[in-house]
DNA sequence: CGAAAATTTGACATGACTCAACTGGAGTGG
DNA sequence: CCACTCCAGTTGAGTCATGTCAAATTTTCG
């Protein structure tokens, strides 16, 4: 079954019976996807709920002036959307990209909401998911509004060091909110090789 | 019933039947709450999800320092608790602390997980209810890595125009990650009179 | 290999913080 | 009603953190 993968991650939760299994699995959409391609654009309605096979991606938001902000990464085994988008059905403020080549599994709206509506699980399996993101979401944004860029930089390491590895700077500091030159500069006092 | 304040909130998700409604009554606390009393305190394992039904609270952490973070709000018809805390029962760093004299409904863990496994409909609505708490935070976090202070300021008072009304300016100060001082000098170029 | 992107470095500009002093309003006790 | 304290808010001078821009260098990937 394609959908293998969420299967194996929803055992970290209530994991599925072979009926919910086959549910799943006819309401889901695997696609390949290359480096720098976008599942997501500004001003389209984010149309899916896209979990992460294989690879990377980032969402960010363009500003008035160009520049990228990078608001989550998703690597192996998580989900990412414009949840705003895909539910109120409005065009997205934000993009969806590939850092590297990658396989998604895709689920619509509307299937989604069949999955809800008929099998309890997936509420409380969503429920369970976007709980955990949401306390990392504050902590993260505790730090923002706490710490300064170098503290941000060394607890980013910490936190996600696999991530750190394969991320290009520049992305790192899109997303710690600071310039690329100035991750540079903290870089260089830090005295990392 | 004293749960009535959430029956009717819920009424804009999945509304209560009668039995889920006395489910729900049987495992809330109704409390009252100084101006200044504390219902989280550092160090403690946050015990509660905790519903405003009239009043306003702030969660926060001190850092070394000794100053203080607003991470978040909550008013009327909001709930407030430290997740992290909550479901890992691990000791919390922050406080949640009653800026009005309030009146809370509490729910305690084991009440709500009871509540979780019983009726299908608590985890739906909470799933939802904690989607939208996760598109504002999302959205936050945003300006607070792509815009200055003058900007935040200005969008705070957009989207929290009721709030900016009760809170003192240092409370705002800190939500915005911010000093007070900082705050005053935007205000007076803004014009607020 | 060759083009494009990422990284580093430096000079300079600006946003934001710190500290201290002052003001004014809200409560409190006499 | 007054005197007092306490807290929020304001202001200014000086400092530090971070941004901007440009140029040079290195790395990556197609």
């Amino acid at each position: 079954m394609t959908v293998q993968p969420i299967i194996e991650y929803f055992k970290n939760y209530l994991p599925l019976n072979k009926e919910e299994r086959l549910l799943l699995d006819k309401r889901t959409t695997q696609r390949q996807i290359k480096r720098r391609q976008m599942i997501l654009q500004e001003n389209f309605v984010c149309k899916h709920y896209t979990f992460v096979v294989k690879g990377c991606f980032k969402m960010y938001s363009i500003d008035e002036k160009g520049s990228e902000h990078n608001i989550s990464f998703a690597a192996e085994n998580e989900w990412i959307a414009d949840l705003g988008s895909f539910y109120s059905e409005k065009p997205s403020k934000l993009f969806i990209e590939a850092i590297e080549p990658s396989l998604i599994l895709q689920i619509e709206k509307q299937d989604l909401l069949y999955l809800f509506v008929n099998v309890a699980k997936f509420d409380r399996n969503f429920r369970v998911i976007i709980e955990e993101k949401y306390i990392e979401l504050q902590n993260r944004l505790l730090q923002n509004i706490s710490s300064n860029a170098n503290q941000r930089y060394l607890n980013f390491l910490e936190q996600y060091p696999q991530l750190a590895l394969r991320l290009p700077n520049t992305q790192i500091a899109s997303y710690l909110g600071i310039t690329p030159e100035f991750l540079s500069k903290i870089r260089s006092e830090i005295n990392i090789q």
